[in-house]
DNA sequence: ATTTCCACTCAACACAGTGTTGATTGGTAT
DNA sequence: ATACCAATCAACACTGTGTTGAGTGGAAAT
């Protein structure tokens, strides 16, 4: 039974973790220092770094271990009928799935999206959602096939305004439910679809 | 003439300014010591301090200095008869003034934007635009008047989906023209209005 | 011509934070 | 008992910070 050690790891991580988060809510990330960090979790700073490289590798775990569990969050639900769903359900599911995932994690996305982060991790989500959401448009040979404007710009387009819809909503304090901003999203989004002048 | 005095005050910030926008390109701003800045600028590093508060304070008014340029690039142009222009060419107009000044500034944006920046930049361009645009447009009561959306979503939405364009547009190293590029964002957002079902 | 002005230089300062080291503590497992 | 291991502690050299006070050199003012 070794595992204990893993569990006085774990602590300590989960310490850590948690008290940066807290000074992310109140000062910006350039003027965190470890010592602060290491002091605030009532935690020596050498053990610090027996856990993390520097503050950017523990900012760059925590961001991807938010952005794996919303990886693992859609998975969950990819095998089964949803897959073969209309178009508009599928996108619509997907996204009621990523607004329910973070209102889970609020705390986590309302400082990483936050002006204390250095912000990368805007710029890491829209990666994520032009891969996820825009792979699975444009991979439908229909869906998108009336619409004269060049991919790209189109997987831009709607993931920024995706993740400016979510951003809103923060701002908002999840004022509105997952499925209402989904909705909200498709609403708006599934015009562009429209772009040559048919009828939805 | 104690012009000669603001001029060479005017040529060391120009210098350190040049040089700092260089050192962006190559690391990122965390990496970046005011001591790097005074040396690649061929300055002492007390100069700098005479200038400038610290390294935060030469970004944010490199960054205030461009959206100014930017505020007034388009304020030259609104007495005249394109504030009685019909929304839509309005709004391109406008769009196309914006495209067009990115293009004049390109380093800057190119930078500010990019990934070496601590990225409150993107903030800042953001909100620049959701003052100017959606004020713009909301400020029209027809204009908006179907969308069953509320106006703030749409504001984000609106705004960050442009953003996402300028973006993209850098990413492609402005391979389009401002005109396409307004009209691109015109092709899309202009579907907005059609929300409740009619036809553009 | 000399004095004043002023951007800039230079060296030195105390200070905060970094990342690493080696020795040590105190429970846990074998 | 003893080997194990997370965590502690003090000390290290190092980089960067922001500020100081004295000094330089060329243009301006009188």
């Amino acid at each position: 039974m070794a595992e204990i050690y893993d569990q006085m790891n774990e602590k300590t991580k989960e310490k850590i973790q948690s008290v940066f988060l807290h000074l992310l809510k109140e000062r910006h990330f350039n003027k965190i220092s470890v010592q602060h960090i290491a002091q605030a979790a009532g935690v020596n700073r050498g053990t610090f770094y027996l856990h993390y490289l520097d503050k950017f590798d523990l900012l760059d775990r925590m961001e991807a271990s938010l952005l794996e569990g919303l990886e693992n969050h859609l998975h969950q639900l990819e095998p089964g009928p949803l897959l073969e769903e209309a178009e508009k359900g599928a996108v619509s599911f997907q996204a009621v799935e990523v607004f329910r995932y973070i209102r889970q994690h609020e705390e986590w996305f309302r400082v990483f999206l936050g002006k204390h982060n250095h912000s990368g991790f805007h710029r890491r989500l829209k990666d994520f959602f032009v891969r996820h959401f825009t792979d699975k448009m444009l991979a439908n040979p229909d869906f998108f096939k009336a619409v004269t404007v060049p991919k790209d710009y189109l997987s831009a387009f709607a993931t920024s305004a995706f993740l400016g819809l979510i951003e809103q909503w923060l701002a908002n304090d999840l004022a509105e439910s997952p499925a209402d901003m989904a909705d909200m999203y498709i609403r708006i989004i599934f015009f562009i679809r429209n772009l040559d002048g048919r009828q939805q």
